[in-house]
RNA sequence: GGGCGAUUAGCUCAGCUGGCUAGAGCACCCGCCUUACACGCGGGCUGUCGCGGGUUCGAAUCCUGCAUCGCCCA
């Protein structure tokens, strides 16, 4: 009548508009009119080469969710977004295109050429997976987008590693690094994935020197690496082997002289019970090298082939070279068996190579002193992890803190800004020197820059205060964001990243932010752990199972708020949750739900109808109820949602909106919104439809933008909002006490509902059990528990009749069972409990309602024991609070009441 | 080997600092196109809260042991 709108939600056509509404407007990006303080995140940036998976589905709708509440709860709201440039993984992307499409190496292009292929390839696909964020609906400032790449956050880069390299922080030096024979760099363990996978244990002799016909058996997985070899460690208790300790093997093939040393980490029991000693390609060996003083040994080359250690097996690759020697030991004797072993092997996440130990010169930083303060900052509480429990996680890694390899063998990448002269000189420069420049130590000329690049974390780290401008804009409009912005309040990420990240950025913060006093440069203050996205198996999502789900797809089957609202429901704090498209389905029809809720007041209810009433003053049950409900729902949500209680709030929302106004309220509205219906009633019932209708627009919004800000402007067209009005993205939240508020009395209304309500189903039920017609008109009598009831009833009577499909013949405390009715007791809390009767002459099936009421009576029997026992236990009743207590004696009396009135209808159906 | 988490209805999970008749969604069964919504409406069914001890007036909830599964670190 009043209003018309389509009978479905319209996602591909309002998602692209109302998301270009929002950002012309300039709603994402900070107000600085607001006063309600500041809510500052930064983005996780993902991977340039990425695209749009689950988690990260999950975590934009966490960011999302908690920026568009703070947002309309007054803040100055930023999120910066960006991506960044994951060195080995681009530069792997654009190799293998390269190679495919015109049959070219890097090498064979050239460092320059082949970087200005990078950033070709960077420009014509790098935006695909902000673009999935827009679509998604992410409300970040993307006119403040940062790449790692970027001028301005490379110059950060430069900035720290000078500072760092002239605090005597950051050293160069021969480690035991994870090599990636393929792509021929140093890869960090977080680019390593381990698998399970069938091996060999090779039981090798060493002839033990000078005495002829002994052997010392060692085993191994990696028969190869023992070109290597440079001692045999046993344990000092193996009874095998003790008594050689002290004294010295020869390394067959190599024939080298080495010793055999005691030592109390090799296991006891696994395989001979003595180890080989490789400290240039196994990092507990490395360990071991260190301890002993060993000389490191490396055979093999950046490419994985046996070097000039590896004697006549030179050039041979890590394969082949395994054959030979298990072959040449087997000939010479020395092999004495090989057995099925099971094994954790390292793979290359970007070539999937096996990974090799290996030592080689790499650029580290000094980790201890950088932990210290990321340490103080979890453990005195300045940094909040939500759940709780993964500060542990952190603060175990930050305390058994190892050096940080920084240094890769990759051309894309922020190059290291290290140069030397002809002595190998080394200086750290913030400007870009050149070959023929003055080296500012030795005033000799520089010869050469290093050739590495840095670690992609050595940028990250970094992201909270590279991306406001550090080490500082000098001009411009947003000069003062890094004095505004940072540090931030809030990050949401992936538990994976903890150490890697989320760690390394607390460091940073202390040690860069120089421009804060020390105790104020943590770089946020609450870090949410976000829950792993399961497949509907529980599985992990992964590329080799094929068992992920595309986020784009579920929003362009569904709608982004459909995906949105499914992740806000599943996320219950620190859970792992399983995921499907079903999940999806049921969120796009909650969405749906609300959407037609909103079309039926829209429809029914005119601006004229509505206000020029107190809501306080409103006197009907079911105007008090919902009231009662919605304010209870607002402080719900607007508690949880800041709180990370995504799953309370979305659930408090599903169940007011479906289970309460639609259910109820808005049925129960139908008779009263009519145009016939009395005009007070009317204008009462269409003020709160109103009311609750626009109250939900507002805390839906966080997990629901689009559909939300939709029905907004709907709301505005009909007049029920000013034309003036905001949209719906920075309209202020809604409060709890512009509701009326809560009062003895209303608890009560709530009471009284709820058993008209139980009364209504009751009714309902024996219809439906007597096979009553669906368009058959019937008569109930209603015997009330209470006085007060009946005129509760009396005014609902036009509804009730309605809902319950029945006409009211009678209803009162007391009144007679009518002949040939069915029967039903319904508890009424705290009154006592109701009688229904509904007159069906033949149609009672007596069997199935003696079944029941037998039923009924035996559990109502078990539950007063129950109490019973608990009444009469003195240490009850002396120690249990007496609210407890009394409302134990509350319940005892409606049991009984229940009890006398089920043996009632009992007998009534016996006789 | 160390740490963390989980175990509640057929399935997926809520149930916070111990005190309602242990809940929800889905699935399933019955009946409905009731004029907002069949992406819907009404009704129904389903539980020794993993197992054993303990603390307590009272335990799904706290402690302890065990079992099974998962994740992380080494």
């Amino acid at each position: 009548m009043a209003f018309e709108i389509e009978n479905r939600f319209n996602p591909e056509e309002s998602e692209p508009r109302l998301f270009a509404r929002w950002e012309s407007s300039g709603a994402f990006e900070p107000d600085r009119s607001a006063s309600g303080g500041r809510f500052v995140v930064m983005i996780p940036p993902p991977n340039v080469t990425g695209s749009l998976h689950m988690g990260h589905a999950l975590n934009n709708t966490v960011q999302d969710a908690m920026v568009r509440f703070h947002r309309k709860s007054g803040k100055e709201t930023l999120w910066v977004p960006g991506t960044d440039h994951a060195g080995i993984a681009t530069q792997a992307v654009v190799e293998k295109k390269l190679f495919k499409e015109k049959n070219q190496t890097r090498e064979q292009l050239g460092r320059e050429a082949f970087l200005a292929e990078v950033w070709k390839w960077k420009e014509q696909y790098g935006s695909r997976i902000v673009e999935q964020l827009r679509r998604m609906g992410c409300s970040a400032d993307y006119s403040r987008q940062k790449f790692t790449m970027d001028e301005e956050l490379s110059a950060a880069v430069r900035e720290s590693f000078v500072r760092l390299f002239e605090q005597g922080l950051i050293y160069r030096g021969p480690r035991l690094v994870n090599w990636d024979c393929v792509l021929q760099t140093a890869v960090g363990d977080d680019e390593i994935n381990h698998e399970t996978r069938k091996g060999k244990l090779w039981h090798l002799r060493y002839p033990v020197e000078g005495q002829p016909g002994e052997f010392l058996v060692v085993a191994t997985t990696r028969p190869e690496t023992m070109l290597g070899d440079t001692a045999v460690v046993v344990h000092p208790d193996e009874p095998r082997w003790k008594h050689l300790v002290g004294r010295r093997v020869v390394l067959p093939l190599v024939e080298r002289s080495i010793p055999v040393l005691a030592d109390d980490t090799v296991e006891l029991g696994f395989g001979t019970g003595a180890v080989k000693v490789t400290p240039g390609h196994d990092p507990n060996d490395y360990a071991r090298g260190q301890r002993f003083k060993l000389p490191v040994i490396s055979v093999l080359t950046d490419a994985g082939r046996i070097n000039e250690h590896g004697g006549r097996y030179q050039g041979l690759s890590r394969e082949e070279a395994r054959k030979r020697i298990v072959a040449d030991l087997d000939a010479a004797g020395l092999l004495e068996k090989t057995v099925d072993h099971e094994m954790s092997v390292a793979l290359s996440d970007r070539s999937g190579s096996v990974i090799e130990p290996r030592i080689s010169e790499q650029w580290f930083v000094s980790m201890v002193p950088l932990a210290k303060p990321a340490i103080d900052a979890v453990k005195s509480g300045k940094l909040k992890m939500v759940p709780e429990r993964w500060s542990k996680v952190y603060l175990d890694w930050l305390e058994n803190v190892r050096d940080w390899c920084i240094s890769r063998q990759l051309w894309w990448g922020h190059r290291i800004p290290v140069w030397y002269d002809a002595d190998g000189l080394a200086v750290a420069s913030r400007a870009e020197l050149a070959i023929g420049d003055r080296h500012p130590k030795s005033g000799k000329p520089i010869v050469r820059q290093d050739p590495d690049v840095l670690d992609t974390w050595a940028s990250s780290w970094l992201w909270p205060l590279a991306t406001l401008g550090w080490p500082g804009r000098k001009e411009g409009p947003r000069s003062d964001d890094l004095a505004r912005y940072y540090p931030t309040q809030f990050l949401s990420t992936a538990r994976e990243i903890i150490y890697l990240w989320v760690a390394r950025m607390v460091m940073a913060g202390y040690a860069f932010a120089d421009h804060l006093p020390f105790e104020q440069r943590c770089p946020f203050t609450t870090c949410y752990i976000n829950a792993t996205v399961l497949d509907a198996q529980g599985r992990r999502m992964s590329k080799s199972l094929g068992n992920g789900i595309d986020p784009i797809d579920m929003i362009d089957k569904y709608g982004a708020d459909a995906m949105r609202v499914s992740l806000m429901l599943l996320t219950v704090e620190g859970q792992d949750i399983r995921f499907s498209e079903q999940r999806v389905e049921e969120a796009r029809n909650f969405v749906n739900k609300f959407w037609n809720a909103t079309r039926f007041v829209l429809q029914k209810v005119a601006r004229e109808d509505v206000g020029g009433v107190d809501l306080a003053a409103a006197t009907r049950l079911e105007d008090r109820w919902i009231l009662a409900r919605l304010r209870e729902t607002v402080e719900t949500v607007t508690a949880a949602l800041p709180a990370c209680r995504f799953h309370e709030a979305s659930h408090a929302l599903r169940r007011f909106t479906w289970n309460d106004f639609c259910d109820w309220y808005v049925e129960i509205a139908k008779v009263r919104l009519d145009p016939a219906a009395e005009p007070a009633s009317r204008r009462m019932a269409s003020t709160i439809a109103v009311t609750v209708i626009e109250t939900l627009l507002h805390l839906l919004h966080p997990m629901a933008p689009f559909v939300t800000e939709a029905l907004w402007g709907h709301l505005k067209s009909a007049g029920f909002v000013p034309s003036d009005a905001k949209d719906l993205i920075v309209a202020p939240w809604p409060r709890a006490d512009a509701l009326p508020a809560r009062t003895a009395a209303n608890d009560e209304a709530a009471a009284a509902m709820a058993g008209l309500q139980e009364i209504t189903s009751a009714l309902r039920k024996l219809r439906a059990e007597n096979k009553v017609a669906e368009h058959a008109v019937v008569a109930a009598h209603v015997k009330l528990p209470d006085a007060r009831l009946v005129p509760l009833l009396k005014e609902a009577q036009p509804w009730f009749e309605r809902l319950a499909r029945c006409q009211l013949a009678g209803f009162a405390t007391d009144l007679p069972r009518p002949a040939d009715s069915d029967a039903a007791v319904v508890p009424v809390a705290p009154f006592g409990s109701a009688e229904l009767y509904l007159p069906l002459a033949g149609l009672v099936d007596k069997a199935a309602r003696a079944k029941e009421l037998a039923k009924r009576a035996e559990e109502l029997g078990k539950q007063i024991a129950q109490i019973e026992a608990k009444l009469g236990n003195e240490g009850f009743v002396a120690r249990a609070p007496a609210d407890v207590v009394a409302r134990e004696r509350e319940r005892m009396a409606q049991l009984r009441d229940e009890q006398a009135k089920v043996a009632k209808q009992q007998k009534e159906l016996g006789g």
